[in-house]
DNA sequence: CAGATATTTCGATAATATTCGAAATGATTT
DNA sequence: AAATCATTTCGAATATTATCGAAATATCTG
């Protein structure tokens, strides 16, 4: 995974209104969402909310179908695991060091690392 | 954890610069940089490195300690970890869809879900 | 094909980020 | 305390992002 591809995706959910929409579509599942409905969900105008699903989808996050005339998003569950995977690869020059558990939001820091 | 600390730290590491400058001192460990190392190592003037560092450290990603007359510089692998679990958390309404250990690099995107 | 609906593109404006040299601060040495 | 070294703050130029209405595009319905 390029450099530029992670900063492209992290740049995309940098923001309140992506963040939100994409842990939307994360949560809606693989049946997606209508681009109106994310409007509204979201309380943004839909030439707004266009603008950041383009980057979302740039960025590879979020996939697009049509759907009759509405344009169904979801959220592209590999890229995110690829993005994630990414941040800890290189963690601690290779050292055990995120045994976590998903869900477990444990916040102490200390290791014995090295 | 708060929406607005998630956006914070992922806008701090949105940046090539910075998310270089990040999974340099992740490499580190412990022992961490002075900041004129790593000004030196990404070839950055002084000045926009400190900018740089700065948002790091606003975004509790890095932490500073002093030794001498330089300033070191180390991740904060506990905001790490804090940061990546919030972005699995409500992924599939809570189904189990994440179980890749870390290091696991696999981009299938298929899953039962609901 | 005309009308209605869903969404995107355009264009202009406002807000935020990045960059880097020069000057300021803090710590060390002599 | 003066000189020196490491780093940060300031200020100002440049670049990138976010916002939203109006107009354009695409799809469906009658």
């Amino acid at each position: 995974m390029e450099s530029e591809t992670v900063v492209r995706a992290l740049s995309a959910l940098a923001q309140e209104h992506r963040l939100a929409l994409f842990r939307l579509l994360v949560q809606a599942g693989p049946d997606g969402l209508a681009a109106g409905a994310i409007a509204e969900s979201l309380g943004v105008p839909a030439s707004s909310l266009s603008f950041h699903l383009a980057q979302l989808t740039n960025a590879g996050l979020i996939a697009q179908r049509r759907d009759g005339r509405s344009l169904i998003y979801t959220a592209d569950y590999g890229a995110m695991t690829a993005l994630l995977g990414f941040l800890m690869e290189n963690c601690c020059g290779g050292a055990v060091c995120v045994p976590a558990a998903p869900g477990d939001t444990k916040d102490k820091n200390e290791r014995t690392a090295a």
